[in-house]
RNA sequence: GGCCCUAUGGUCAAGCGGCUAAGACGACGCCCUCUCACGGCGUAAUCAUGGGUUCGAUUCCCGUUAGGGUCACCA
């Protein structure tokens, strides 16, 4: 068979070469062990827990060794493309602390290696789609998708493997008169990699994450490029990552199975193999089984839903760095305050498996990012997030910053902070009561004390209460007014003989708290006193007892 | 169904031929305490299974079972 005359036939436009192309994407200079990798997502403006667990992985990866870390954009796919995703996506993970040293970028490209956007690139694949041809690697292929339907249903039939193999091969040895029929009639056709492989033979492979794994020999014919002359993922995989000088492939390893045909491909095209780091999926309980997170079907996948749910960025960030690389949790305990930075990221943390994603476990390493920050930090991230999900906290927090950076000020600091916050949703519940708008008697008052009795103690509360008392005093006083009822000021005393008094200093505190708070719980009540102030302090208390009639 | 990956408590997981099998989350209990939130102490809970190899297997090998992934002109 003429290759060379089906190859211009096929592309007669093509005059490059790949010698051309090396010349064009010469070899990176870099220091020893730099490493060069990559994210490359799909603009569908969905951005997932996937992309930034791979993200995170390639960025640490490559910026540890003094690497590179490009963005190349994969739309060989139009129909699921939306609009602006290109910049959704940057912008998300630069939340995220991801940031491309080149690529495609919200303003064009950053680099010498590009275009970095697939849908540019079609003459640089077609280069290699002529070269491939030129050596009787590749052949185009003109059945319908009725006749692949057909295929399938013969070999689900037969009990035989799907695909384009063997005898069902049917474009793979036809005659260059087949052929120039078919195009002189204007039938569109794919390009298939000729495959020479046999699945009897095995290969030994070894990816990073996976360790040493068996690859069977592909056998497919599978498709090159597209009818529209658009490359599937695995060529562009191979020229793209190529002649971008790509060493290290970060990915799911759902393309794991696909991976024989991708090292099938390198060598066809005399390609340095990259190394692979293949990461296994996220996982949910469904009912009585795991499967992986699904974009159809579970809202926690998306990025946004963190956003929404109000998690900080670097509680996210921690909780992915934590699973990623176990024993990231000890790094941090053992540096609060160390930027994340400075954690020594490694490969071969990596858990082989997929891990189940534990909302709870997320929900502490938030609790903690947030207890850790100083109440400023706390203040601009509430806002960032009530400006978005909740305009009335937010008009109260812009309203009167330092009152509300004094609020979030209670217990933080020191070596045992408060923890009452996981997420900036919770926030409103948690600070609400120092707000009058917000203010409402959600508790009752103990229910072991009377109603008389609570308005006696209010009353006489009202007339003692001075906001200048230091915390000394302030207790001495709520102390003496236990006494002059009778309620027990020892709390040993009184847990040892609870019937010997009517109640105790817990009591008596707590009923106050109900007045001014309209809650049994509260962070330390002197605190919260100093915070509201005289004025608010005094008018909760009669109002509590004019509510009490 | 073919191919591939995986297997330590409820979850995340240390472990890399000899350990009373770490730690974290969650649960529970106790202590601290004006409530709460912290903090401290403690309890329950794990090597899927059957064969090998070995003086000795959680660890190495094989089978079984279970779970997962994948078999497109999607990535």
């Amino acid at each position: 068979m003429d290759f060379e005359k089906l190859a211009q036939w096929l592309f007669p436009d093509v005059t490059l070469t790949p010698e051309d192309m090396e010349k064009r994407y010469p070899e990176r200079q870099l220091p020893q062990g730099a490493i060069v990798s990559r994210m490359a997502p799909s603009p569908t403006g969905f951005v997932h827990l996937g992309n930034l667990v791979q993200g995170l992985t390639s960025e640490r990866l490559c910026h540890q060794s003094g690497g590179v870390l490009f963005l190349r954009i994969e739309d060989t796919d139009s129909k699921r493309e939306i609009p602006g995703a290109v910049k959704i996506l940057i912008e998300a993970l630069d939340h995220y602390g991801i940031r491309f040293d080149e690529g495609a970028g919200i303003e064009g490209d950053i680099g010498d290696y590009g275009p970095y956007t697939q849908s540019l690139r079609k003459d640089i694949y077609h280069v290699y789609a002529k070269y491939l041809t030129q050596k009787g690697m590749a052949y185009p292929c003109f059945c319908t998708e009725e006749d692949l339907e057909n295929m399938r249903k013969e070999q689900e039939a037969a009990h035989e493997n799907f695909g384009y193999y063997g005898k069902y091969a049917v474009w793979r040895d036809r005659s260059l008169e087949d052929i120039r029929r078919e195009l002189d009639a204007g039938h569109p056709f794919v390009l298939r990699f000729r495959s020479t492989g046999n699945p009897e033979n095995k290969h030994k492979f070894t990816d990073l994450v996976k360790g040493e794994i068996v690859l069977t020999e592909n056998e497919m014919d599978q498709v090159l490029l597209k009818s529209d002359g658009i490359p599937t993922y695995h060529f562009a995989h191979a020229v793209d990552d190529h002649l971008m000088r790509t060493t290290l492939v970060v990915r799911g390893d759902e393309w794991l199975p696909s991976l024989p045909f991708h090292v099938q491909l390198f060598q066809s095209l005399g390609f340095k193999l990259p190394k692979y780091a293949h990461i296994g999926p996220l996982m949910k309980m469904d009912g009585e089984s795991k499967r992986k997170l699904s974009k159809r079907k579970d809202p926690e996948l998306a990025l946004t839903f963190y956003e929404s749910e109000g998690f900080p960025v670097s509680a996210v960030y921690e909780y992915i760095l934590g699973i990623l690389n176990s024993n990231y949790e000890d790094w941090r305990r053992a540096n609060p305050d160390a930027d994340p930075s400075g954690f020594a990221f490694s490969y071969k943390k990596l858990n082989p498996a997929g891990s189940l994603f534990d909302y709870d476990k997320l929900l502490n390493v938030s609790k903690n990012v947030i207890s850790r920050m100083t109440a400023d930090q706390v203040f601009d991230e509430l806002l960032d997030y009530t400006k978005a999900y909740d305009p009335d906290l937010f008009a109260s927090l812009t309203a009167d910053p330092d009152y509300a950076k004094a609020i979030l000020s209670i217990g933080r600091g020191g070596k045992k902070p408060r923890k009452d916050l996981a997420t900036w949703k919770e926030a409103k519940p948690y600070m609400s009561f120092f707000y009058d708008a917000m203010f409402e008697r959600s508790d009752p008052y103990p229910e072991t004390i009377s109603q008389e009795t609570v308005k006696k103690v209010l009353t006489a509360y009202l007339t003692m209460y001075q906001a200048s008392d230091d915390q000394t005093v302030w207790f001495d006083k709520i102390k003496a007014l236990s006494e002059s009822f009778g309620f027990a000021t020892d709390m040993k005393a009184y847990k040892e003989n609870p019937q010997d008094y009517p109640g105790s200093v817990a009591d008596i505190s707590g009923l106050i708290r109900v007045a001014l708070t309209g809650r049994q719980s509260s962070p330390d009540m002197y605190a919260v006193m100093q915070i509201l102030g005289q004025d608010r302090v005094r008018a909760r208390l009669q109002n509590a007892v004019d509510a009490l009639g």
